[in-house]
RNA sequence: GGAGAGAUGGCUGAGUGGUCGAAAGCGGCGGCCUUGAAAGCCGUUGAGCUCGCAAGGGCUCCCAGGGUUCGAAUCCCUGUCUCUCCGCCA
């Protein structure tokens, strides 16, 4: 959640630098007065109930010694207040209910140094690494591949569950295997926990790390249940610190957990139907950090070094991207893309994505840090380290040979 | 799915209508003692919002939402979750 204060304190700023993410000021102009009412009302409402707390209390004291005349005549007081306040009451609520679905609904301050832009044409690259391998024979799609190979079975996975799922066999799966433990173990070594989490989490889950309220249509919900399937795993993992205050942060905490991902996919009806590049249920194995404020930066660095470190092993050819104002998700403030090699589409495309996401998961899920006395909100970040179906993409694309086979990356072969 | 019990501060746990934001213990922090440490002793220690330069003050929070009452952690209703037993089951 942004930062209410903030924004009442620095108005044009914080409208300027949201424009670039496309909020409209007149929203935020309505939820700064919300805001400005609420505060208001409430101080409003606290006099009256702190008259009623001290007239009650001499009620109390009257009632022991035996005074009961004159503690009559304080309740019919008391009684006046009371509706004063549940009038009051009632109208605060109404303003807090709309300033909340209001508030959470507004993305987050991109950083300063986030180029402006409208969308991912704006995004501007950092570095290329790695060759782009020639073919000295006409390249096959990971589809066209897969499906020679018997790796790949389109029509099970829309037998079985509908368009957008994939049955993986024999290699194609072992590989996906294989992948999701190298991942672990790489960022393992880097520092981060294996941690093993649920798939389904709840409303309250989902809401801290920005998936509810404005994204419930991109979730797959289960029947009668407040249960969501997750659409990664940043959100059991930042959730864990949810409403705790973590007592020393001076180490950051930094976490990584495999898990499948569920999206629903709603709006790109167009986009990627052939192939697994998109689907509604792939794997990733994910990072995630929590630090304190004047640590996100540096933890940022590590993630996207260890996320592309990761794709150095695999020897697959990448860029790092930094997405602009207009591209950037929800959540962020600053995310850097990490684009692999695709030959059939003769360009890059995205395989992870690094996040700093600043104190607004934290604000919205209450995540905090002992510094000395004072509580103090945290960075979370988040970073794919990779995304596993769009890796075997790129391996069956870029380790393709001549004979219609595919080689496996040498870091892999110890995984098979 | 059936039956029962419960939900209180970092943890254990007391509290059944007013002086309770909440006993006590543990843990944490500070100090004394000690060459250092342990033990012991003393003190301190929930969160959020808000007013204030500060000192300090006010409000809210004892699972959630309603209700009774001048006043609710405490009484009533509804919901959620957890635990135990039985059933089912990887």
């Amino acid at each position: 959640m942004i930062d209410l204060k903030l924004l009442e304190k620095d108005f044009e700023n914080i409208a300027k630098r949201l424009k670039a993410k496309g909020v409209k000021e007149e929203d935020l102009k309505n939820i700064k007065i919300l805001f400005e009412e609420k505060k208001e009302l409430k101080t409003l409402l606290e006099n009256y109930q702190a008259k009623r707390n001290s007239l009650s209390k001499n009620i109390g004291l009257l009632m022991r010694e035996g005074k009961k005349e004159e503690a009559e005549k304080i309740k019919i007081q008391v009684n006046e207040i009371k509706e004063k306040i549940e009038e009051l009451n009632e109208k605060l609520k109404k303003i807090e209910e709309e300033l909340d679905l209001k508030a959470l609904s507004i993305p987050n301050l991109p950083d300063e140094d986030v180029p402006v832009g409208k969308d991912e044409n704006d995004n501007v690259e950092i570095k290329r690494v790695g060759e782009i391998p020639k073919f000295d024979f006409e390249v096959k799609s990971h589809d066209e591949i897969g499906e020679e190979l018997n790796w790949l079975d389109f029509k099970a996975g829309v037998k079985l569950a509908k368009s957008r799922f994939t049955v993986l066999k024999s290699e194609a799966a072992r590989i996906e295997r294989a992948l999701i433990n190298f991942f672990l173990d790489h960022n393992r070594s880097y520092g981060f926990e294996e941690v093993y989490v649920p798939f389904l989490v709840n409303s309250e889950t989902m809401t801290a790390t920005g998936q509810l309220p404005k994204f419930k249509d991109d979730l797959f919900k289960i029947e009668d249940e407040d249960l969501y399937l997750i659409p990664t795993a940043e959100v059991p993992l930042t959730n864990l610190f949810r409403d705790e205050i973590i007592s020393d942060l001076n180490e950051p905490v930094k976490l990584t957990a495999y898990t499948p991902c569920f999206r629903k996919e709603a709006g790109s009806y167009g986009k990627d139907t052939k192939g697994i590049i998109r689907q509604h249920q792939f794997d990733k194995v994910e990072l995630v950090a929590i630090t304190k404020p004047e640590d996100s930066d540096k933890m940022f660095e590590e993630m996207v070094e260890c996320a592309s470190n990761a794709l150095e092993k695999l020897e697959l050819p990448y860029r790092q991207l930094m997405l602009c104002t207009g591209d950037l998700g929800f959540s962020a403030a600053k995310t850097i893309d990490l684009e692999v090699w695709i030959p059939s589409q003769n360009k890059y495309r995205e395989i992870s994505s690094v996040s700093n996401t600043r104190d607004f998961q934290a604000r919205r899920g209450k995540i905090r840090y002992k510094e000395g006395k004072k509580n103090r909100l945290t960075h979370t970040l988040n970073g794919s380290s990779l995304a596993v179906g769009r890796t075997l993409v790129a391996i069956m694309e870029n380790y393709q040979t001549k004979d219609g086979k595919v080689k496996i990356p040498s870091v892999l072969q110890k995984y098979m």
